[in-house]
DNA sequence: TTGCCATACCTTTCGCCGCTAGGTATACGA
DNA sequence: TCGTATACCTAGCGGCGAAAGGTATGGCAA
């Protein structure tokens, strides 16, 4: 009942995954795209244009802060959760929590709960 | 290595939980709406202007056969698995577990490995 | 010293997939 | 007879990710 609809299906994944690294701690664009890449041995690798906007929107948005530094001669952005996008994370997280229990379901599987 | 790219990001659910529906008996549109629906508490529901057209699709591609028949004065079209239907199931659910394994990493569940 | 690769940022364009919102027709119960 | 459930269908929109490109600096190797 709480839920309303299907949230467009599976979106926002990239967002998720980008919030969920930036809870351990402050990183800039160009090391998520690593970060996640290495973290998923490949399977899932955003491209900058993938990131890039979804940081902008974040920070437009309020859940994330930014603070410019410049390390070895290059500037970096770096990108740190606010209290907004802590919440933000949660609600993602839980919804995709929720969205692929019901699909382990169907697919059979007892997705551990 | 084999996984050349991202696909387009999480897409084709609906056509995974068609096919998974379609795999332990055949069913119409309008059923699969609604199993779909209660299998998944409500959680995912899909509108039929998303499950007929996938129906089309499935069927153009010869991944699925169909049957015309009348139940109590209504006519419904069954759909079944063809073997190149179980085949298309055995990939997106391949993919999909892959992928939501990797994101379960990020997201520090166990996932059940 | 020149050129290439890695780092680090960014934007515009395109395409697809699912969503919305309709539309048709029959059966059944109030 | 009128509404609701059943059962099928389609056209059009919108959003999100993908592709492809563009800028600039630093470092290393040829």
């Amino acid at each position: 009942m709480a839920t309303s609809k299907n949230p467009p299906f599976l979106n926002s994944v990239p967002e998720l995954l980008i919030l969920q690294c930036l809870k351990d701690r402050q990183m800039y664009g160009y090391e998520l795209v690593q970060a996640i890449r290495s973290a998923t041995h490949d399977h899932i690798v955003l491209a900058e244009g993938v990131v890039y906007p979804v940081l902008h929107m974040l920070e437009r948005e309020g859940a994330l802060s930014t603070e410019r530094r410049t390390v070895n001669g290059r500037s970096r952005i770096y990108y740190a959760l606010t209290d907004r996008g802590t919440a933000r994370l949660a609600d993602l997280a839980s919804v995709w929590r929720r969205l692929t229990a019901a699909i382990a379901g169907v697919l059979g599987e007892p997705s551990h709960a």
